[in-house]
DNA sequence: AACTATTTTTAGATTTGTCTAAATTTAATT
DNA sequence: AATTAAATTTAGACAAATCTAAAAATAGTT
């Protein structure tokens, strides 16, 4: 399994064909940064590997062998992103690039020795689960602040967006995972919502508060 | 700087050329597993980037330039094998294939903080020293055992040869790194060894005592 | 249903790192 | 010094992953 091939099975995962839906070649190449073409020519290779399925026109899904491969690099990915939260003290916003290099490395002891020394966590520092060793995982269920009523709730469990840009806005306004958020008040005009976040209040636009998650 | 590149540095600083000396191409790529013609290729490229001093026919050393890079590498391969020895607990005789992969992971910050949390070791696994953020490192003034007179005693402080064979010798032998170890005695024949090994005796052959450091 | 626009694929080229086989240079030996 | 042996380089090929430009298929629209 080389690097690019884990790319693009973790890409498709993540584009939602954990689902049966197929995926449009078009929508891969953007997602990587690449040409619909480079995204042809993969798809054969892997379908050959019988990682995916895949006829021509047709899109792309994720086989059980292709889903497993991709869930075991998502592991991998959010438990080095964990470790580096945990044991580096990386800021949340810093640990995705590394992550995204740490987690082709190959050795299946390195990976179960890392679970064990971060105390086999289940979710990461975004709140997203981390697959087991089997692949099995909980998301949380949660809700995306930006859906629920005025006087609602709740814990921020994690985000939507785990952009750099994002996650530091988020710093800046001391909104991180565990905290209690309220909804105090929703502007008509544009969607944005009055909150009380732990002790203080804050106003954030509608985008914002589609990409915040809460329980 | 591509990872070849790199394991192509790593490999001329180990075969020497730390000093001013010349390495055949034969020496390269026999270390790298690869063919004399490779290696010519890769040393144009290097001599193009600066960091090799490379005349057709007149073999290949690293400028300041390549030493710098090549210690940098080292320094990420050694301690990454602490930090798998220590708190991975992994043995001595597992680090090496992963550590050849961790070795090229690329961020400043992370090696950074890795040292921090092995709170800046000088040397790593195998008593071979870990050079600082800017190069800088001090080798044991030690000996090899096959070189010491009978009587002599001191403490095992690294191994010359680093492989898994002969790692697993020393396991079952019980010698590692901190035992201390006298010589009783000398079998003029094949110049195998009498040692007291911590409270233990054994003898151990010529080539063995050839792969020992004492201090 | 015909036409247009979009998506997807093909064909051929490029880059990186490697290889084989042949040619060349250097070193060793008579 | 001539010859043989060994080391090194060149030339040309290949595989992986990508790209561009053109062709083909699908989807959307009148």
């Amino acid at each position: 399994m080389t690097r690019s091939e884990e790319n693009y099975l973790k890409t498709i995962f993540h584009l939602g064909s954990g689902d049966d839906a197929s995926i449009n070649t078009n929508a891969i190449a953007e997602q990587m940064e690449t040409k619909p073409s480079s995204v042809t020519d993969m798809a054969k290779k892997l379908a050959e590997k019988g990682l995916v399925n895949y006829k021509k026109y047709q899109g792309i899904s994720l086989t059980d062998a292709g889903i497993k491969t991709a869930l075991s690099i998502v592991r991998k990915h959010r438990l080095w992103e964990t470790f580096l939260v945990e044991k580096l003290d990386f800021a949340w916003d810093e640990v995705h690039e590394v992550a995204e290099q740490l987690e082709h490395i190959k050795s299946e002891k390195l990976i179960d020795k890392l679970d064990q020394l971060l105390k086999f966590p289940k979710y990461d520092p975004h709140g997203d689960p981390i697959p087991g060793k089997n692949g099995e995982f909980q998301e949380h269920n949660k809700d995306l602040l930006s859906e629920l009523p005025v006087g609602a709730h709740g814990v921020c469990v994690g985000v939507k967006d785990s952009s750099s840009a994002f996650l530091q806005y988020l710093d800046k306004h001391e909104i991180s995972i565990g905290k209690p958020i309220q909804i105090l008040g929703k502007e008509a005009f544009d969607g944005s919502l009055h909150l009380k976040i732990g002790e203080r209040e804050h106003t954030v636009s509608h985008q914002i508060a589609c990409n915040i998650y809460l329980k």
